[in-house]
DNA sequence: AAAATCAGCCAAAGCGCTTTGGAACTCGCC
DNA sequence: GGCGAGTTCCAAAGCGCTTTGGCTGATTTT
């Protein structure tokens, strides 16, 4: 069933019907009645294919992903494309995910922009002066940001969660219960989530008169053997910390198996924080000992975005507006005061 | 640069470009040189909406993704992605993920199919008799399943692993070292590889003249949180397991912390196997006893689903032929005889 | 009563591609 | 020299929608 059949069967244009369908003025109510009653009658579906070349609107929006046979999805991609799915079903809105060689992104951004197959895209994971940010924005291909970036010299869409200030809790808490060598096991410090976390974190030392040492940060892609090795490494140096801050839950396994493996235990020990993207699969409170987390869900942020996406498309929202959740520092059993 | 323009600047008619660009024999090699190298010089792309149009080819691959406020995607889906997206890089082929509301994905399917959005789809976590595998044999939209349905009327295109050869082989190696109290953890049982697993773990109990009692068989979703608890569970009746059989290594995080509360030593006190699907950040050796594993790269997987449907939606292959992967059997620290 | 306005509808022109049904021209052959 | 078979190309008709630029008849204005 086509605009045309229908047309014909109401007896009436194709205009008229496609306009009284879109919700054009020029059409009166009676007619427009008629229209969107036969259509839902007949299970009537305009032809995005169609559509997409009469407007150049696409209806769906679009991720870059970077592949590669080395290259790892984030798990957290899962909690996050939750989040969004269920909010881009209750709009009709697809999602493209189009596969990029990793470290080429640029040219499948450009490719997705000239072809417009989607209306808009989202940027995950982004570092400081960001260059498939500013290619979007040379691009002119709408976007919004899972993150921040950072030396940009125009202002971009974003969601993004205060890291600085959650790792800055989290560091006042530990300085307030008496610890001074406190370590930061972080991910990949190329993204800006990281540097704030660390920014955040430092801050927090510097306001108790204490030092983040470089030999006290470990930066490491987030599995559970990293933040293992990264524990393991800490405490076998001059000065082991006492306390440790870690940027996620997979790597807080490997963090909690080394102390075990050490014999040290939480908290007497060592305290512990990591932050909590909120897994369903995985949750801080069933660790050995319950962790202290910074938490915000993941999964809320990318329902947050696909909702601004929808209104960007929809030309509801425009303009650059970021915004920044806090994040909550949720204290369990896994800190303690600093021993000795 | 579109192909009308590319016509006149080459002097010759759409048709003839068309043509020497899509590959068909009636055009002489010296134009149809002239032409390619025109196209490549001022970056012609054709504009795939037109083309999907006209030709009701889409280019893409789509998945219908059931979402919900408590529905929660599977961890193991991103590292399927990550095989399936570095394999359809390299084909330029998308992903259209369509989020359909659980429990109603044929809305979502017929959609799809009705738009011609996209070439073909994959089913993922297929049932007996599956409602999305009839639902599509009958639209006759192309199809790839990966894992396999049962009590089905007609032949169908899948990519599976052995599951219940792989379970089998876990329960006989466990059988063979004196245990008789296993038990099975296993994950969401209406779907057709728990179901695998379980019978595949019952033949090799049968074998050495055992049973696998419903009372040892627990069938949850695959959380670290259910994993504990299952284990408590069957740590607390009367004939109590010597040996756990466990559908992922999530929930093995489960199992290990349950038996490590209960002072039960692996494998000394309780041995334990569990399903590997390669994750990058959570490998069985690092397990504080490394674990045994039937172990299949679920990446590999996606791979080769992408692999396939590309040849289907490119004519090459058609039919219905059903694959099924042999399953390794890693035997590490994990597993030792029974105790007594 | 004539002119201006306006609501309500329509025909037709795109959007950029593929594909059908020839047309023109060259060859080889009887 | 004329005819059939190839070869190489083209004009034009879709694909199904949106949108521009009217047209018509009724209502209001002067």
């Amino acid at each position: 069933m086509n605009l045309k059949q229908l047309a014909t069967m109401l007896d009436l244009s194709q205009t008229t019907v496609s306009r009284a369908l879109n919700g054009y003025p020029e059409v009166s109510e009676e007619t427009r009645r008629r229209v969107m009653d036969a259509a839902k009658r007949h299970g009537y579906r305009p032809n995005p294919s169609a559509r997409r070349l009469a407007t150049g609107k696409a209806g769906m929006i679009g991720h870059v992903l970077p592949t590669g046979a080395s290259v790892d999805i984030d798990p957290h991609f899962v909690e996050f494309l939750s989040g969004l799915g269920d909010y881009a079903r209750s709009h009709d809105l697809d999602l493209v995910l189009s596969p990029a060689e990793a470290g080429d992104e640029e040219t499948t951004y450009r490719r997705v922009a000239a072809n417009k197959q989607v209306d808009a895209v989202y940027v995950s994971a982004p570092r400081p002066r960001d260059r498939r940010i500013m290619l979007l924005q040379q691009l002119g291909l709408p976007y919004l940001v899972h993150g921040r970036s950072e030396g940009l010299d125009f202002p971009y869409a974003h969601v993004d969660i205060d890291n600085e200030g959650a790792f800055h809790e989290a560091g006042r808490l530990l300085v307030q219960l008496g610890h001074r060598r406190i370590a930061l096991i972080n991910g990949d410090d190329t993204q800006t989530f990281a540097i704030f976390r660390e920014r955040g974190l430092r801050r927090a030392l510097a306001a108790g008169g204490f030092d983040l040492a470089p030999a006290m940060v470990r930066s490491v892609q987030m599995t559970e053997e990293n933040g293992y090795r990264a524990t393991l490494s800490l405490l076998d140096q001059a000065g082991a910390p006492t306390a440790i801050v870690c940027s996620s839950l997979i790597m807080a396994l490997g963090v909690v198996r080394a102390l075990r493996e050490r014999n040290l235990a939480v908290p007497q020990d060592v305290s512990l924080v990591a932050h909590d993207d909120v897994f369903p699969w995985l949750r801080p409170e069933n660790f050995p000992v319950p962790l202290s987390t910074t938490r915000s869900s993941i999964r809320a942020a990318g329902a947050r975005l696909a909702e601004r996406l929808a209104a960007r498309i929809s030309g509801v929202e425009d303009g650059a507006r970021g915004e920044v959740w806090p994040v909550d520092l949720v204290v369990r059993g896994s800190v303690a005061g600093a021993p000795g």
